[in-house]
DNA sequence: TTGTAGGCGTTATCAG
DNA sequence: CTGATAACGCCTACAA
């Protein structure tokens, strides 16, 4: 097996400096051309390519960013994911990805390993243990140690960095708003235990729409899930307890399980319920009937988040320029309009 | 902002030699316990951490093993990156995913990019375009480079590498056993076009099973689909035109929608017709009825071929020593049993 | 036109 | 016990 080539190696066999090489290969006029063409050509032929490893010590730059979020099994943030992947290889960048699969510990030693040298930059969403502890000491840490950050959709105001993230209150008082609209006056509220910050202000926006509206927050239509909780009972017996006639979830498999709950009783979707459901994933597109859904674009989101940091990892290489204030860049939601609810059209 | 630490640093301040430091952290016993304190001290005080990058190039080992699936947001291939990040964390290995979005071109991309230096070794799901121009030059390359590569699931008998695989012949075979065992006399099938390597087992273990059975095989109840696209007036049509008992499909997305055509017509499901389907992700499991679905255990069979992977980078190390034959491991899948099927008890 | 030397951060060897 | 030196692979300012 032959071994991968180097600038030493080629220089040997053509009896040149490594430095003729290294020029060469770069075509500086500063080599002839006949030492050019000779060194391009053994190059080829041996199929030369610089090592990167040793090019990221010498710039200090890897080209890699690091990525780490909750669960890489979760619609959402694969699609992320993807937004970032791709936007990041057309500059030119790899991305390491890291799951803290919720875990405040694993998200700190991830980010320490890969600060250490490996990665130019980091794009995240906080784990919810890291939102519950509410500490960010490691967060803080790569600000000074000049580690670019961008965090999104869970995103805390405790640290200054690039964002992008989904206006989750407006979002959700826009979809309840829809569901008055089309003539619903008891509107149920599936979410999780308030410490994730996207609950909180998913939760807000409902409330602010029913207040607006005059309806008014009955606190007995919100029920509050375990975050990975499989069981239904709960919901079940949410469901014989209660009046209602239409269900806001944040997240789609809420929505999935209490669409199929409201079925077993019979009850006709939508109805007598109308559903919506954060997240326009899979489930939701395949759901029968098909779940209204609020879309985050998470594609696009992780275009932005990518867009943002190499920008700033680049800008960083102009030396002691000033550098940009950092920017929280909120991603438009729509509403994908399936068979779950009977809206009235939008009025915009 | 206090940029990173190095050894030199800490040479300087403390008045002593970069060999000096270096040794000293390591607790080398060259070194007096006097000075050993003191570089610790300082070194924990300031945060020292070694730098990744200069490591690598100094020991030819990253830590970082390059993932390169065809698409990332895809329940199955989520679950076999899981499986391998969860272990290479654990031994120490960092991910670097690429996504080959299906294309050849890509794919190939990619892989120059991280072998140059970024990766100790490749695990892999070749792209569907990879698999129909049966081109797999960059891959016999990297043999020659000497950077092990895992195949998984979209595998090829062309390269010589370690490989983890379901059985897909067999475990077609064992569901549509399964469906005849319940009583199913004429089983649909609906798979891709057959250039994708998985999809041609399935259909192989399909045909066996029918044919050992006595039933034979109705190339009228085979429909094959475009792979990713989105329509439903072919599959609509199968239905009016063929008279079947029971659907196997090859992947998750045609069962759902086969299955909600067959609610659309009101036929009962599983009733008049059960429906069994490849890839236990969401979808099946929050169906409606549950869908029966052959897991193939994801994220078992990333850990196998993370483990496979390292064992072999780390083999390496020991020069010249015997590398062990290529092994193809294959992992076995389940059925699971929900309400899209009535079926007999399993014989084992 | 080509080559030398130094450095990126670390480690290993060997000399003092 | 400590330090100088070379090396990993590449780049570049400066010399020749």
């Amino acid at each position: 097996m032959k071994r991968k080539i180097t600038l030493k190696h080629i220089a040997r066999e053509l009896d040149v400096s490594i430095s003729t090489v290294s020029k060469a290969l770069k075509n500086s006029p500063e080599i002839s051309k006949d030492t050019r063409e000779k060194v391009q050509a053994f190059a080829r032929l041996y199929n030369y390519k610089p090592n990167n490893i040793a090019i990221s010590l010498k710039n200090k730059r890897t080209r890699n960013i690091g990525v780490i979020i909750p669960d890489i099994v979760h619609h959402f943030f694969t699609t992320v994911f993807r937004g970032i992947e791709h936007y990041a290889n057309d500059r030119g960048y790899n991305v390491i990805v890291c799951v803290s699969d919720e875990s405040f510990d694993k998200e700190v030693v991830n980010m320490e390993l890969l600060a250490n040298g490996s990665i130019d930059g980091f794009i995240m969403a906080l784990s919810a243990e890291t939102q519950q502890k509410q500490d960010f000491n490691h967060l803080k840490e790569l600000g000074e140690q000049g580690i670019p950050l961008v965090l999104f959709d869970r995103v805390t105001s405790e640290v200054a960095c690039d964002k992008v993230i989904i206006d989750d209150q407006a979002a959700a008082q826009m979809a309840t708003q829809r569901l008055i609209d089309s003539g619903k006056k008891r509107i149920a509220l599936f979410t999780t235990e308030s410490f994730l910050n996207v609950s909180a202000k998913r939760e807000a926006g409902y409330r602010r729409a029913l207040e607006k509206s005059g309806l008014g927050v009955d606190d007995n239509l919100i029920i509050r899930l375990p975050h990975q909780f499989e069981e239904e009972t709960l919901s079940a017996a949410f469901f014989e307890s209660q009046e209602f006639d239409a269900v806001l979830c944040v997240n789609e498999i809420f929505a999935i399980r209490a669409m199929r709950i409201a079925q077993e009783l019979q009850r006709d979707i939508p109805g007598e319920i109308s559903f919506i459901g954060f997240t326009d994933g899979l489930l939701s597109k395949y759901a029968n009937p098909g779940l209204t859904a609020i879309a985050q674009h998470g594609e696009e989101m992780g275009r932005v988040a990518a867009e943002l940091l190499i920008d700033r990892v680049e800008e960083e290489d102009d030396l002691e320029q000033e550098l940009p204030p950092y920017r929280t860049c909120i991603i438009p939601v729509s509403l994908i309009e399936r068979e779950s609810t009977q809206l009235a059209p939008s009025k915009n």
